[in-house]
DNA sequence: ATCCCGAGGG
DNA sequence: CCCTCTGGAT
C-alpha cells in the first residue's frame, strides 16, 4: 500500500509495547474462547470480574453446556449483550462437545462455524491459546491501520489480508495487539493524541493534528 | 456523549 | 450494506 517504513513502525511498537500478552484470564484454550466472546464492546477488565465467577461454576464445555442459560446471564449480565453472549457462550460449548470431542480446533474456518464465534475472536484464540500467527483486525487495528496508510480498505478482511502481505509473519500476533493498546492510549478514534505520538512522521491520516510550528 | 480486543441477522 | 444487541467507565 502506501511506503511507511515497516521496519520502523515495528521497531517502534515493540519499543514501547515489548512483551504483549492477551489480558484476559484463562486456564484453558476453552476458557480463552469463552472469555474472547464475552469482550465484545467490553473492557478486558469487566470480562476477568465476570469469568473468575463463570470458570468456578462451569470450568469446561461439558459443564457450561449443561448449564441453565438464565444462570450464565445472571453471571456475565454486566459485560453487555448478555441475551447473545450467554446464548453462544452454551451453545458454543455445546458445538465444541458435538463437533470436536470438547477440544477447541485451531483451525480458523472450524473456530468461525462455532456459535458466536467471528474471525475476531478465532484469530485471538488462533494467536493467544495456540501460538499461530495471526493478525487480528478489531476496532482499534482497523481504524490504525487505514490512519497509516497500511490499507485502503474498511472491510476487516481485506484488511486483514493486506497487512498479512507487508508485516513479517513473524510479527503479525505481537503487532495486533501493540496496535490495540496504541489505540487506547495514543491513536483513539476521536481525539488521537498526535502530539504524543511516536508514529507521526510515518502517518498520512488526514485528520492527524500537525504540531509542526510553520 | 462516546467508547470498550463483535457477531448475527435482514 | 445496514441494524440490533447492552452494561460500565470516562
Amino acid at each position: 500500500m502506501k511506503n511507511v517504513d515497516i521496519q520502523f513502525l515495528l521497531r517502534t511498537l515493540k519499543n514501547r509495547y515489548p512483551d504483549v500478552k492477551t489480558q484476559l484470564v484463562h486456564q484453558t484454550p476453552f476458557q480463552l474462547l469463552t472469555a474472547t466472546i464475552l469482550s465484545a464492546q467490553c473492557t478486558d477488565r469487566q470480562v476477568n470480574q465476570v469469568t473468575r465467577h463463570l470458570f468456578a461454576r462451569f470450568p469446561d464445555p461439558a459443564v457450561l453446556a449443561a448449564a441453565n442459560l438464565t444462570d450464565i446471564k445472571k453471571i456475565i449480565y454486566s459485560t453487555g449483550f448478555y441475551n447473545n453472549k450467554a446464548k453462544n457462550i452454551k451453545a458454543c460449548a455445546q458445538a465444541l462437545l458435538d463437533r470436536h470431542d470438547g477440544q477447541v480446533p485451531d483451525d480458523l474456518d472450524l473456530l468461525v462455524k462455532l456459535p458466536g464465534v467471528g474471525r475476531k475472536t478465532a484469530n485471538v484464540v488462533r494467536s493467544a491459546a495456540f501460538g499461530h500467527p495471526a493478525i487480528v483486525v478489531d476496532t482499534h487495528v482497523l481504524r490504525i491501520s487505514g490512519r497509516l496508510g497500511l490499507t485502503r480498505s474498511r472491510d476487516p478482511v481485506k484488511v486483514e489480508f493486506d497487512l498479512m502481505k507487508i508485516i513479517p509473519k513473524s510479527a503479525w500476533s505481537d503487532l495486533s495487539l501493540q496496535f490495540i493498546y496504541f489505540g487506547r492510549d495514543i491513536c483513539d478514534a476521536r481525539k488521537p493524541k498526535c502530539d504524543q505520538c511516536p508514529l507521526f512522521d510515518v502517518c498520512v491520516f488526514p485528520g492527524k493534528k500537525n504540531t509542526d510550528t510553520k
